[in-house]
DNA sequence: GAAATGAGTAGGAAATTTCCTACCTATTAG
DNA sequence: CTAATAGGTAGGAAATTTCCTACTCATTTC
């Protein structure tokens, strides 16, 4: 219970893939069932692992519950990520940089 | 076991502390190990699991190992987000597409 | 009303993760 | 050579993850 740490979320290959085809569309969970090997309640647990990291909403319609990506939060993943750019960034990095107007001096 | 996957690699908060740590500079496992609440071995199982996703090297100076990061995989990470970026961005993403497209251009 | 559909929960087995202590090897210091 | 230092490995306990089948509840259809 309670939220799960983002980075966590998506350690599971399942979970991201649930979120790629969430971000082609909103989907019930039987269609996104059926694109896995396993289970609709197996399903239905990453969907609530990915619920309790805030990766996604859910909107009731009928019966069916239609599931929303919602990746605000991949922000955090975003964030973490930013200060070892400069290691795969080429040159154009500086513009970027001064453009984001958050990287320490460097080099 | 051979190679771990990034994701997994980065699901662990003592893992990313670690990586932050080498961001800052090349450091022996006994460093290392001193900023954490864990026993040395403990930090060394998950140095492992950091070299087997690639994420750091070694190099050996006496009986000293020195762990270096090794970023480029991260790459991974930024490359599954980016088509996600644009849930988050401003109006500054058309710029920084255009940016990311030239240096495509010019590699 | 009864049957079918959509989807979550319960309980549990198997695998994996995370941490520990104990131990081992390699290198350097005295 | 002996002792100390640096750091990996072995084995194992406890917790967590991942998947299953069986069941439940709510909504819609007949």
């Amino acid at each position: 219970m309670g939220d799960t740490d983002v980075f966590t979320a998506l350690a599971n290959p399942t979970r991201r893939a649930l979120l790629d085809l969430l971000r082609d569309r909103a989907q019930p969970v039987n269609e996104l069932a059926d694109r896995f090997a396993m289970t609709r309640p197996s399903v239905s647990e990453h969907l609530k692992v990915l619920r309790d990291a805030g990766l996604v909403t859910t909107e009731q319609l009928g019966r069916q519950r239609i599931y929303h990506v919602a990746p605000q939060r991949l922000r955090e993943i975003a964030d973490w990520l930013h200060p070892y750019e400069r290691f795969w960034r080429g040159r154009l990095t500086d513009l970027r940089h001064h453009l984001d107007a958050q990287e320490d001096i460097e080099q």
